[in-house]
DNA sequence: CCATTACGACCAAGTACCTG
DNA sequence: CAGGTACTTGGTCGTAATGG
């Protein structure tokens, strides 16, 4: 199996290994192509032997400003993103797309370091809120740091450069949101060598997954390279890079993966299970935006009465604590007639609605515990009268 | 140790409904 | 009917638990 992150593109010379021609030399040509007209991220074999022998991290190699690290020997090699956008279409440099090669190799011989051991929540916690800004993370590659450790811009990045990942995923599979998930083996692949299709039945690291992962990669950098103005020029450095891209596409994967997996049940189970989902999501979000309501009306009510928002809100109101409202109709996917009954003995609903035949319909029952009966709540708010 | 699974939380976009 | 609000839904992420 392959370690989790190599360099990328020892990964991606080691996927194409694992695929049939024609596709393979064509992807190598791809690859090719862009190491040539690339140059953000990939550090000479000095830099690269360097890092990964010291860094405890996932083998993600930062790209150091040149001035920090050995005098480079070569400038073009450690050129940053926004050097490279305005290069000149020159030539490509073979000497330099030599080297470049050669630090792939290196990479395979030295593989990177393993992966840090992942901490527990509580020492998560306890160091979170004792280092407000962790200087250790250098070295780490941002992709796999947690939100804490980023600030609001960094988020946002992180959010933009996902969005875009996802977005070249699913359009080197030509999927969108809603359609048949594809997936090697099931149904014909079309015969088009632009077209990659993930293999559901390999996992992560698979040849085809694998490609994917770095064609959506490739195909973002490149992007970047005609947008500049979407990473402010201070983070280009850090996060444009094919490490921390290649991260984010293994940080989406198992979202689709997911995707595969519930059309796969649903086809399966004829939806049962993703009603029963449907329908527990409703109710959480009924009980959220309830929630949320009360918190509203109690900050008017703290004002006036001149209490902290801040401490009364958090006691009065929790989500758990709002109760649920349930549908018979939509809950158990069935209809009951005898909970018709009781509505309409209620006067909830009238005979017509009682006999609708149709699907759902929104009648609503709160279920609170005990304690949450209205008595009980007016009693306790006349022995505390604020 | 690492990949995968499971689940809750959040968000944004879409839809339904209400009101002036 | 426009504009606002409530509600639903789908997609994603973070992370703990599980499994190989």
């Amino acid at each position: 199996m392959l370690p989790s992150s190599l360099f990328p593109s020892t990964d991606f010379f080691q996927a194409l290994e694992g695929l049939e021609e024609p596709q393979r030399s064509i992807e190598k040509a791809r690859v090719l192509r862009w190491l040539t007209e690339t140059r953000s991220a990939f550090p000479d074999a000095a830099t690269l032997t360097q890092q990964t022998t010291s860094t405890q991290s996932s083998g993600y190699l930062p790209a150091l400003p040149s001035s920090a690290s050995e005098p480079a020997p070569i400038s073009s090699v450690d050129t940053t993103f926004e050097i490279a956008a305005e290069a000149s279409p020159a030539q490509p440099n073979i000497g330099d797309l030599h080297r470049r090669l050669k630090a792939v190799e290196a990479a395979v011989v030295h593989p990177p370091a393993k992966r840090r051991k992942r901490k527990t929540k509580i020492q998560a916690g306890a160091e979170s809120s004792l280092l407000p800004a962790p200087s250790s993370t250098f070295g780490i590659n941002p992709a796999r740091l947690e939100r804490h450790h980023l600030d609001e811009t960094e988020l946002s990045i992180k959010r933009f450069l996902q969005g875009q990942i996802r977005s070249q995923l699913y359009a080197a599979m030509q999927y969108k949101v809603g359609d048949r998930m594809p997936c090697h083996g099931y149904g014909s692949k079309p015969d088009d060598p632009n077209l990659l299709w993930p293999d559901f039945s390999q996992n992560i690291n698979g040849p085809c997954n694998r490609l994917l992962q770095m064609r959506a990669t490739m195909m973002v950098l490149e992007d970047a390279k005609n947008h500049p103005e979407n990473i402010p020029e201070e983070y280009r450095e850090k996060w444009l890079n094919s490490a921390v891209l290649l991260e984010l596409a293994r940080i989406s994967w198992p979202h689709l993966k997911a995707v595969w997996n519930s059309q796969r049940l649903e086809a399966s189970d004829g939806g049962a299970d993703k009603r029963k989902k449907a329908s527990a999501g409703r109710r959480g979000e009924r009980r959220r935006t309830r929630a949320a309501q009360m918190r509203k009306a109690l900050k008017d009510f703290c004002l006036e009465r001149h209490l902290d928002p801040l401490i009364v809100t958090p006691e009065l109101v929790h989500d758990e604590w709002v109760g649920e409202e349930w549908s018979c109709d939509e809950e158990d996917g069935t209809k009951s007639s005898k909970w018709r009954e009781s509505l309409y003995a209620t006067g909830k609903i009238t005979a017509d609605e009682r006999d609708e035949d149709d699907a759902l319909f929104a009648v609503l029952e709160i279920k609170r515990p005990e304690w949450m009966d209205l008595e009980v709540c007016v009693d306790l708010v006349s022995v505390y009268p604020w």
